[in-house]
DNA sequence: GGCCAGGACACCA
DNA sequence: TGGTGTCATGGC
């Protein structure tokens, strides 16, 4: 069999995906602050908890970087409990809003000036900000072009065999980067999709042999 | 009762 | 540079 090249092998899956299972409208939040938030809140977490600590916020009216900034850590992390890892994740959230203070004076509108790749090493630098939580933020929070690599991600396109799981977060990127056109509502919906199927998609090895990855995989490699 | 969920960081060799 | 431990709730 020929072999395919990339680019059409990763529009070919976005295609059958957003066939089967429809535009996800990512990312839930009725504001970029709340998105980012959430994109803290939903490290190694189900985001079902996530919206438990966002409504948390909301009741006490603290979804707001002058909240958080006043709010004790001890305050913030009852708020935030049912997302998991409050601790830690009430000073990421304290050390974000610091640094969106400082360096923005809380005013989104003033990150829009920046180029891409110096607001994402910025970030990067923030404490509790990784590369997935970087790229969350600046393509659903700020709407900037970059695709995010996650769990599911990795497992998915590992599993058929286009890339390694030892293969690092950045050459993941690069390579829906490389192969797929630069567009926001692209890598928007992708993302949200492999997560979609990722949770959709059993994790047997072989495959179940019932579910979406199983076909995906059977086109791609001729087995589950 | 164990596994997993839309990760990141500290520490150690 | 890579491997391991830690952080922790809630659903299934």
């Amino acid at each position: 069999m020929a072999k395919i090249p990339d680019k059409h092998i990763l529009l070919d899956i976005y295609n059958r995906l957003l066939s089967k299972y429809g535009a996800q409208h990512w990312w839930p939040g009725d504001s970029p602050f709340e998105v980012i938030i959430g994109a803290i809140l939903t490290q190694s977490a189900a985001w079902t908890n996530v919206e438990r600590a966002i409504n948390n916020l909301k009741s006490a009216d603290a979804l707001s970087t002058q909240a958080i900034m006043t709010l004790s850590l001890e305050q913030l992390a009852k708020l935030i409990r049912p997302s998991g890892y409050y601790n830690a994740k009430a000073l990421k959230l304290k050390a974000f809003v610091q640094w969106l203070d400082e360096n923005y004076r809380n005013d989104l509108k003033i990150i829009s000036t920046v180029e891409t790749n110096a607001l994402r090493n910025q970030m990067l630098a923030v404490y509790g900000i990784g590369n997935e939580t970087a790229d969350s933020i600046l393509l659903y929070a700020l709407d900037r072009p970059v695709f995010v690599i996650d769990a599911y991600t990795r497992r998915i396109i590992s599993r058929i065999s286009l890339l390694s799981e030892d293969n690092t977060y950045d050459e993941y990127q690069q390579y829906f980067m490389k192969h797929l056109p630069v567009d926001l509502k692209l890598f928007n919906e992708y993302h949200a999709l492999l997560v979609r199927l990722g949770k959709n998609a059993c994790r047997k090895k072989p495959l179940c042999g019932d579910c979406c990855l199983t076909d995906i995989c059977r086109l791609y490699i001729g087995s589950g």
